[in-house]
Order: structure tokens, then sequence, then C-alpha cells
DNA sequence: AAAGCTGTTGCGGGTTCCCGCAAATATTTT
DNA sequence: AAAATATTTGCGGGAACCCGCAACAGCTTT
């Protein structure tokens, strides 16, 4: 069986490494790239459907370096490894996992025999398994009050590149009024105006943006992927 | 000689001990922390000056730290050791940084020998090192045209914070107008209307922070300290 | 001292935003 | 199928925002 590791710390490639070969004896081969670009070649070159992958690296991260890899090997199996507990991942990991997939997310202070297991469960058995800690991340302060819904979210994303209203309504198709809605229960589950003096009034679509933010309902990389994106619809409506 | 390492990455940290062994043969202790308020209270109990230290961590991050540790001893040496060169890093440690101490910033991707020579040049030598890669990072994309200045900065992140013109003008004592100045030359520095298509008008207060974020000149961290500053600020205006 | 620069402030008006109200649709429950 | 509930949409208006124009003030340059 052969194994890539997708991760551009050395430190925690080798360690990735020992921890792989303790826990997986039917591994023949180990390959290695050091991200997400290089990752993908390793893939096609070696056809290689047992991946662990991190998630914050140069040029591609570990998200687009796995819908590539998924569309070309659907049945791919992939471990996701990563320094955060960011809902922003787990949303885009959800968003490009085929169907028939085996999938894991482990966190890296995970403890070395948790780490086994997800490996075992994940590139072996074709399970699909979460690292219990990530939902945990409800703790964050003033953590959304219920999750967003997919209508939400991609309100949420044009809101924070900068589109207003009208655009949005556009892009999403939907009337401006709709939109707006949109924006209210937005404002509502992020907490825009429930923390901090109740007699300061604040600019809710700024607010709204740095409460998903800190409530790692969106990170940069979100932002830098929801950009490319949109230069694309933009280019393709003319 | 006695050193601290405050890093909370077991791999990283075991890392930097043998490049410490290895470059400075005066060390005669090594002691370690876990994340920020450990870092305070080691170097505290062991009058500990030479400090190599991690950015971002849990509980207290780095530059947290280390404002509490030179609040109690100015003299103390500090080397930052990060993964990112964020502009938002460097304005942190300069507001923090007292007149009399030394100070170093390397990235955690520089080499053995460049760590080392950080290594002796601030802990032994007491100079001020900055890796000249973090100076590079103006390559990225549309990096704001000109470094903001501080007033300009302090305006962002009351942007950030979602205040709105009015509470920034009280808060920061300029007049309304004053303020909308200031946000002027931020979204011309910041090239909020530059990019994207030009037939798209978009709200630039949240374009502003999007790509304040994208260029790394504020990170998420900065946005969760200011937001504890202003609850002070509030707090004692009554 | 006069002539520039540069940064501050007030005024005014065109836009966008936020959101209550109410009618029209769509979805779910009974 | 009827009733109850939830969503979508239009209208309208007050507030905030963006920003050109112009009057000043504090500096530096000639």
């Amino acid at each position: 069986m052969k194994v890539l590791i997708v991760e551009d710390d050395q430190f925690h490639a080798t360690y990735l490494q020992e921890a792989l070969a303790e826990a997986l004896p039917e591994v023949t081969e180990i390959f290695h790239a050091a991200d997400g670009a290089a990752g993908e070649e390793e893939a096609r070159q070696g056809e290689i459907e047992a991946i662990v992958m991190d998630l914050q690296m140069e040029h591609r991260n570990g998200i687009e370096a796995a819908r590539t890899i998924w569309a070309e090997r659907p049945q791919s199996r992939i471990l996701f490894w990563s320094n955060y507990a960011d809902d922003a991942y787990l949303r885009g990991i959800a968003q490009v996992v085929p169907e028939e997939s085996a999938y894991g997310y482990v966190l890296k202070t995970a403890s070395r025999d948790r780490l086994k297991l997800a490996l075992r469960a994940v590139l072996v058995e074709a399970q699909i398994i979460v690292d219990r800690e990530i939902h945990r991340l409800q703790k964050r302060g003033t953590a959304p009050r219920t999750r967003l819904d997919d209508s939400e979210f991609d309100v949420l994303i044009d809101l924070a590149l900068g589109l207003q209203d009208k655009s949005i309504a556009e892009r999403r198709g939907m009337s401006l009024r709709t939109v707006q809605n949109r924006l209210l229960s937005l404002y509502d589950k992020l907490g825009v105006s429930s923390d901090l003096d109740e007699h300061l009034t604040l600019n809710k679509r700024v607010r709204a943006l740095n409460r998903a933010l800190a409530t790692r309902t969106i990170n940069i990389e979100t932002l830098e992927a929801a950009q490319r994106d949109l230069k694309t619809w933009l280019a393709g409506r003319r």
C-alpha cells in the first residue's frame, strides 16, 4: 500500500512518517510532497489513493489539492491533519468531498494514539472520522447561536468580499429584499449587535465579517478562495 | 546563561533546543513553556532575560507575553520565531518593545544557520535583527501601495471592529470629517477600488477590512486584541 | 514676509444600508 | 384539502456612508 504525505513542515512530516510506519504495517511506500500543487502531482503520478494532507500550505492549500485529487480519483481516502479547528475548514472539506469517498480530520495536537487510530480508520478502513475536539469549538466566546445554513453562508461570503446588496442579489439569484433578509439573520446568528456596549451602534456589515472571523466561521484562506471564485464568475457573465 | 523557550509545538520546541545548544555553548539551562501565560510565569520565576518566543499560541500569544515580560524586565532579549511574515506581528512587536531592549524576528522556515545566527545576535549580543524575508512580503498580490502610518492604522483598527465614523472620531479625538479623510487614504492605500472588476462598486468598509487581511496588514489576533482594548476604553469613559 | 504644502474641518447631496410593514408565495402540519 | 407557518418580495424612510468643494491652520520653502 502506498501513502502520500502532503505537509510543508519538515518536523511534522517526519513525525507523521513515523506514526504511519507504526500504525500501518501494510504500508510499503511513503511519498512526500511539500505543498498542494506537488501533492496533486505526486498523487497523479503514483496513482496513490491514501493521503495525509496538511491544510495550510503555500501555493495551493489542502482543500484545493483535495478537490483536484478527488476529481481525478473520487475513491481516494484523505486524512486532513491541521493545526486549527476552524469551522471554515470543515465547510470547505464538506464542499469538495465526493459521495463515495472516505476522509478524516485530525488536529495536530491530537495524541499519537488518536492519530494512529485515524490513520487506520480512514486510509485502511475507509471510514469517515472527525476529531471530536473540532466540534467543541463552540466554546469560543460568543460562537454563532446557530450554525449558518448554506444560503446564509453564501451571502456571508459575498458580504465579506465587499459586494453590495444588489450584486449579491444578482450573483445568487435572489431579490434585493431577500438578500437583506439573509443579512438580518446573519447579523442575528453571528451576534453582531449583542456583545459590546449596547449603547454603541456598529456598522453591521463590518461587524458581521469581524464576528465571522472571530468565531472561525470563515478564515483568510476562505476569503482568498472566494475571491478567486468571484473573479471567474465575473469573467463568465461578461 | 539561562534561556527560556516559549513554544507550543513540541517538535519545534525540541528543534529549537538543539539549535540553541549548538549555537550558544554558554547556555547552561534551558527552560520551556508551552503557552504565553506559562512563559510569563517562567520568566518571572527564573529571572530569565533571554527568551525565544513563538507568536501564535493559546491563552496569551507571544506579543502579549512579551509585553508583560518587558514591563517587568525591560532589558530582556526576546527572539520571536514565527510561521508567518505578517506585517501585523511586526506592528504589534514594535508597539511593545521598550527602548533599551533587543529583539529579533525569524521565520520558522529560515535555515538552521540563520536561526543560529539570530540566536547569537539577539540573545548574546543584544542586537536587533529582523529576517529579511519579512520585508519581502510586499509581493502579496496587491500589497498596500504605501505603508499605513500610525493614525491610519488606528482608524483601520476601529473600522475593523465595526465602529462607525462618529465613534471613531470620538475615540481618537478627531473630527468626523478627518476620520473620513483617513478612511479615504486607507481605501486608497489598501487598493480598495483598484482590483476586481471596475464596473463593480463595492462596500468600501468591508472591502478595506478584506484587503487589510489579505495583505497581512492585520490578522485575526490583531482584531481580538483590539477588541479587548476597545472594551476597556468603553469601560473607562462611562 | 509671501508663497507654497499638507492636514483639518464644515457643508451638502447622492448612494447604500437597515429594517418595519404588509401582501404574495411556498412549505409544513393537521 | 385546509390551516398554520415560514419565506420571499416590494415599498418607504431614517441613518450612515462616501466624497467634492472650499475655508483654515500650521509648516516649510524661497
